[in-house]
DNA sequence: CTGTTAGCGCCTTCAG
DNA sequence: CTGAAGGCGCTAACAG
C-alpha cells in the first residue's frame, strides 16, 4: 500500500500553511509567484494531489458528473457517452455511469439514488417516467437528457423524430410505394418516446398520400437486430406484403435484411428498407436512413450542463434540436413492377 | 436546492446517537432489532443517504471503481464495460468511468491521475506501457485487465490470441487457400499487444502448411471499418491478390467485403473473409469469425476486482484465459478453381 | 499576501 | 447494546 501525502505534507515541507497550499494548487488568487512555485514543486515532488472526498466534503462540490444508460453496449449509447466524456472530464469532471438496462438495476437506482450527494449534475441517456423524474429533480442539481420529450428542470438535447420518419416514409412514398410497412420499437417499460412520435408521422405520412394504413404493415422489432429480423418475417407473412419498409432503427433494419436474404428476396429489387439513425455499419452495408448526429447530442448535452455549472446565472435552454438528414445508399429504389402491388 | 437529511437528523428523529444510526444502517452488529427498525424506518421517511465524500473519507473506502478504456463506443469496449458494471453496481460500487481514446486524454490520466485517492480498484481496458504501468501500481489498489499480456501487479483476463489466429489461418488453409491475406491493426501507440500475437500466429501457421509469406498480402487496417475497407483495396492490388483473408477484428472484416463489393467481387466466391471477436453484427451479416467472450471477459474481470476487495487474504489469479471457438458462416469457401490461384 | 479557526458528515475507537 | 469523542483531509471564512 503506497503512503499517499497530504495537503499537511506539502504545508510542512514548504514552509507554508495548509491554507496557502490549498489555494496555490487551485490557482485561487492570493499567493505570491514565488510561493506559488515552490508549493508547485513541492506537490510534484511529494506525488501530491488532493483528495476529492475530502475536497468535496468541505466545499460541496464533487466534481462528478451521473451519467445513466440503458445499455452503453449498444451503439448508439455506448457514441453518446463517449462524447459526453470527453466533454466532462476535458471540463475537469468525473463521469459516474450509472447502466440501467435491467428493471431490477433501474429500480434499484431510483429508489437508493446513489448520485445523491455524489455528483454535481446529471445526464439522463433513458427516458424516466414522472417518479422518476421527481426522483433525479430532488437531486437539486443541473439535469440533462438526451432522449424524450422536454420536461420541466430538464434540458433536452435531440432531434426531430416526427420530420425524420416523416422524410423515411415520404421517401418510399416518392419512390412510388403504395404498401409501405413499419418495423417500430415498443415504447415499453423503458418509456421512450420515439417510437410513438415515429409512428405517428409514419401515418401522417401516408394519409396525406391517400394510402390506406393497414395494421398488417406494422410489426414490433424491440430496437434489436434479431427483433427486427423477426418482425421482418412476420410482414412476409402478410396476405399482401410490403414493398417497402421504414425501420425505426439501423439496428432493426439490418435484422430486416437478413431475414430478407434468407427469403432470398433482394433489396432494393424486391423490397425497400430504409432505416434511422446513421449506424455506424449503415454505411459499409449500403443502408439509406435518416442519419442524427449522435455524438454531437452527447457533447452538446454535456456542454450544457458544464456551462450551467460554471455560470449558475446563465439559464440553460430547454429543449435543443440538431439537425438530421437522410442518407440515400443503396437500399431504397421504386418498387419492381413484375411484383404484385 | 433540496436541503439532504444527514446523519444527526437520523439520530434526532429517532433519539438514539449518529453511531448507532451509522451501524444500523450498514448492517453492523451491535444494534437491538427494534432500534435498528426505527432507525431504518425513520431515515426512509428523512430520505437519508450517506454521504459517500464523508464515509470515505473517514472510513477510507471510496465504494467506486475506476474503468479506463480507449472507446466506450466501440462495440468491444462498450460491450466489456457494460457487462462489468453491471457486476460492480450489483456488488454497491459506482463506476467512474475514463475514456482515453485521444493522446491527450491519455497523457492527461496518467500524469494527473485523478483517481488517486477516489477509487478501490480499477480495471483497465488498454494496455498501459511499463510508465503507465507504475503510475497505475502506485495507486496501491487492486488492479485487472481486460487486454494484453500478464504483467505483475495486475489479474489479466484475456483469450488466447495466438490459438485463435491460428484457428482463423488454419481454417482457410483447410479450405485449400494458399494465397491468404491478413488485414492486421496497428499497435502503435495504444500498444496493443493482440495484433502481433495474432501475425505471429499467422505467420505460424503458414509455415507449418509450407506456404511461403509474402509481405504484399498484409496491410493494416487499424481497427476500424474504414481502415478495414482501405486494407482490402491495397491487397486487391497486389500483382497476385489472395485468395483468402484473416481479418484481426470483425470490424475490418466489415470494411474488407465493403471493398469486395465495391470491386464486384463475390463472397466467399471470389474471395473468402474471416474476422475476429463475433461481433454483434457478424451473424447479421454472416460472417465467418472467431468468436470471444466479450461481456464474459469484462463480468469476469469484475469479479475477480470485487472478491480482492471483499477477501484480501485470497489472492487473485494472475490470469485468466476465456475459450474462444470458429464460428462458421457464409463468407469463407474453397477457392474458386477458376479463378486464378 | 498568508495564517488561524472551524467545520463539512461520517466512521471508528473506546467507554460504559 | 449504545453513546461520546476524535479525526479523516480539505476548504472557507476571518483575521492579520
Amino acid at each position: 500500500m503506497t503512503v499517499t501525502a497530504s495537503i499537511t505534507d506539502v504545508a510542512r515541507a514548504t514552509g507554508v500553511s495548509a491554507s496557502t497550499v490549498s489555494r496555490a494548487l487551485r490557482g485561487r488568487p492570493g499567493v505570491s509567484v514565488e510561493v506559488r512555485a515552490r508549493i508547485v514543486e513541492a506537490a510534484a515532488a511529494l506525488g501530491y494531489t488532493a483528495s476529492r472526498s475530502a475536497s468535496s466534503l468541505a466545499s460541496g462540490r464533487t466534481f462528478s458528473i451521473g451519467v445513466i444508460v440503458p445499455y452503453v453496449g449498444r451503439w448508439f449509447f455506448g457514441t453518446v457517452v463517449d462524447a459526453a466524456e470527453h466533454v466532462f472530464s476535458a471540463a475537469g469532471y468525473d463521469v459516474l455511469l450509472y447502466n440501467l438496462g435491467s428493471p431490477d438495476a433501474r429500480k434499484r437506482f431510483f429508489t437508493k439514488l446513489p448520485v445523491r450527494k455524489r455528483v454535481d449534475a446529471v445526464l439522463s441517456l433513458l427516458v424516466p417516467d414522472d417518479d422518476e423524474a421527481d426522483a433525479l429533480r430532488s437531486l437539486g442539481v443541473p439535469l440533462a437528457a438526451i432522449v424524450g420529450e422536454p420536461r420541466p428542470g430538464f434540458t433536452v438535447v435531440g432531434i426531430d423524430d416526427r420530420a425524420g420518419a416523416q422524410s423515411a416514409v415520404r421517401h418510399l412514398v416518392n419512390l412510388g410505394h403504395r404498401r409501405i410497412g413499419m418495423i417500430s420499437g415498443d415504447s415499453g417499460p423503458q418509456h421512450w418516446t420515439a417510437p410513438v412520435r415515429r409512428r405517428q408521422a409514419y401515418l401522417d405520412v401516408l394519409s396525406d398520400a391517400g394510402l390506406a394504413h393497414d395494421p398488417a404493415l406494422e410489426a414490433d422489432g424491440g430496437y434489436t437486430v434479431e427483433g427486427g429480423e423477426r418482425a421482418m418475417t412476420e410482414l412476409l407473412a402478410a396476405s399482401r406484403p410490403p414493398t417497402a419498409v421504414f425501420a425505426q432503427s439501423d439496428e432493426m433494419a439490418m435484422g430486416a435484411l437478413r431475414a430478407l436474404r434468407l427469403h432470398r428476396l433482394r433489396v432494393p429489387d424486391d423490397v425497400s428498407i430504409i432505416g434511422f439513425d446513421n449506424h455506424e455499419l449503415a454505411d459499409v452495408i449500403g443502408l439509406t436512413t435518416i442519419a442524427q448526429p449522435v455524438a454531437a447530442q452527447g457533447a452538446q448535452a454535456a456542454g450544457l450542463l458544464v456551462r450551467q455549472l460554471e455560470h449558475a446565472r446563465l439559464a440553460p435552454p430547454a429543449h435543443v434540436q440538431l439537425p438530421i438528414r437522410l442518407e440515400l445508399r443503396d437500399t431504397t429504389a421504386p418498387p419492381n413492377p413484375r411484383r404484385p402491388q
